[in-house]
RNA sequence: GUGAGUGUAGCCCAGUGGUCUAAGGCGCCAGGUUGUGGCCCUGGAGAUCGAGGGUUCAAAUCCCUCCACUCACCCCA
């Protein structure tokens, strides 16, 4: 027997309903804001993502799941969406449109080589929305507001907004120096994995959970007070402007996200009872991208969102979703002849937009009913021989059942 | 990639060497009502006990290998 590969799932019938939720309220708070949907390709070139997300992170490095076409291009399956949305940007002439230019893409399939466990899969789907064009952190307000009323709007509560910002490409590489410096001063205190992010990816020490590193991470220099004075400004203006939009956040000066991209605003949404893969959603600025990707110096920011872990949270805690809708009709018939008038008014019912399922088969009335009652179906048409003779239908409401005989052509207005 | 735990019907699970030709519940199918669902009663189908190998007179049960799932590390959504 085959299984689904590993890390990947099947959303059946009974998940749909909260897939459907997220979906509307994606779609709504995006047309709220003012984006437009962009679907990207699933794959891309290999470079697009290893150029962007930083050859030194693990998804560029272990993660990615790279394949040669038979025309010997160089493709990987995307490992998240901010990369292709700039691609796509540059690639169709946006930077001449009014900016900020604001896109947003949902339901991506994300693949990333892990491990899974709860809430990581290596095949899982993103929403987010990219804001490109505009430094004023006015717009890094609005984008974590969105962000903010969008988590709301799925009636999850107990979230807190994690915030930080990591500067830009000139007072950064001064912050990350201090960063080696204490952390060298210590190094004997450092587990492996720290001593090899010493080296490679500075920045990752700060969120070790081991003991000992967090008492290394607590003396630790913290990259706020290293900004330059335009990103020291640019911050505290978003803060001010989230304090005026009466948005609840908390410093994290371990807040670091894992791709390289990331400029000056980073932030992280999370449940506040978190478990291991808590971040529900997450983002940034990443001012220097666009450039990167080959365009002209191009501000950015933007939001990620594990559409999983938002179902995860929903059903902990135990978030009432509208129910997918039922078919209002269930036809049932006795005999051949009355078999042949229930399938012809079961199309002209469903060219009149009422909704059916037919009984198939030859099974008994009871099997027949059996089978609309637990299909949640609220009306029942009945059709045996002496409905044919009559060209009558019986019409059962299977709510309180009651029935009645009744002229075929009536129904659509006989049905709540 | 590392560590721990778990794999018995569609689902939940009992069974820890012979009485297992594997129990129960849910669900499914059928009958009890020769044309009527939900409750109840009765019956039925459905399991090569994750896979392969080994120990033993005898393995769902013990051992080994592999696979999968779960959780955690790592990293992120």
């Amino acid at each position: 027997m085959y299984q689904a590969p590993r890390g990947t799932s099947d959303i059946l019938p009974e998940e749909q309903a909260y897939w459907r939720f997220v979906e509307q309220k994606v779609t709504s708070i995006c047309q709220l804001y003012g984006y437009e949907r962009l679907d990207s390709p699933v794959f891309e070139d290999t470079g697009l993502f290893a150029r962007s997300v930083g050859p030194g992170t693990d998804v560029v490095e272990k993660e990615m799941y790279t394949f040669t076409d038979k025309g010997g291009n160089q493709l990987t399956l995307r490992p998240e969406g901010t990369a292709p949305v700039c691609r796509a940007y540059l690639e169709h002439g946006m930077p001449n449109l009014p900016r900020p230019v604001k896109l947003y893409y949902y339901f991506i399939p994300v693949f990333r080589y892990e491990r899974p466990q709860a809430g990581r899969y290596r095949q899982h789907y993103q929403f987010g929305f990219e804001a490109i064009g505009e430094d004023d952190p006015a717009l890094d307000a609005e984008v974590i507001d969105m962000a903010w009323q969008f988590f709301l709007s799925l009636g999850l509560h107990h979230l807190s907004l994690q915030l930080n910002s990591i500067g830009c490409r000139q007072c950064r590489p001064i912050y990350l120096n201090a960063l080696k410096n204490h952390y060298a001063s210590h190094a004997t205190e450092l587990c492996t994995d720290c001593k090899v992010r010493l080296e490679r990816n500075p920045l990752r020490l700060l969120d070790c959970k081991k003991s000992s590193c967090q008492a290394v991470a607590d003396s630790a220099p913290r990259s706020t007070d290293y900004l330059c004075s335009e990103c020291r400004v640019h911050f505290s203006r978003l803060k001010e402007y989230l304090k005026l939009l009466k948005i609840p956040f908390t410093l994290n000066h371990r807040l670091v996200r894992g791709l390289d991209y990331y400029t000056r605003t980073v932030f992280e949404i999370q449940p506040r009872d978190a478990g291991a893969q808590s971040t529900l959603g997450g983002g940034g600025r990443y001012d220097d991208l666009i450039e990167e990707l080959g365009g002209k110096p191009t501000p950015a920011i933007g939001l990620a969102a594990g559409i999983e872990r938002m179902v995860l949270n929903l059903k902990k805690q135990a978030v009432a979703v509208p129910p997918f809708p039922r078919p209002q009709v269930f036809i049932a018939h006795l005999g051949n002849e009355a078999k042949d008038e229930a399938i012809k008014l079961a199309s002209r019912l469903r060219q009149a937009s009422t909704s059916i399922i037919m009984a198939t088969g030859q099974r008994s009335l009871k099997a027949q009913l059996r089978q609309a009652n637990t299909s949640a179906i609220r009306h029942a048409v009945i059709i045996g021989e002496q409905e044919v003779k009559s060209g009558t239908v019986v019409l059962r409401d299977m709510t309180n059942a009651r029935q009645k005989t009744v002229n075929p052509a009536a129904l659509p207005g006989l049905l709540g």
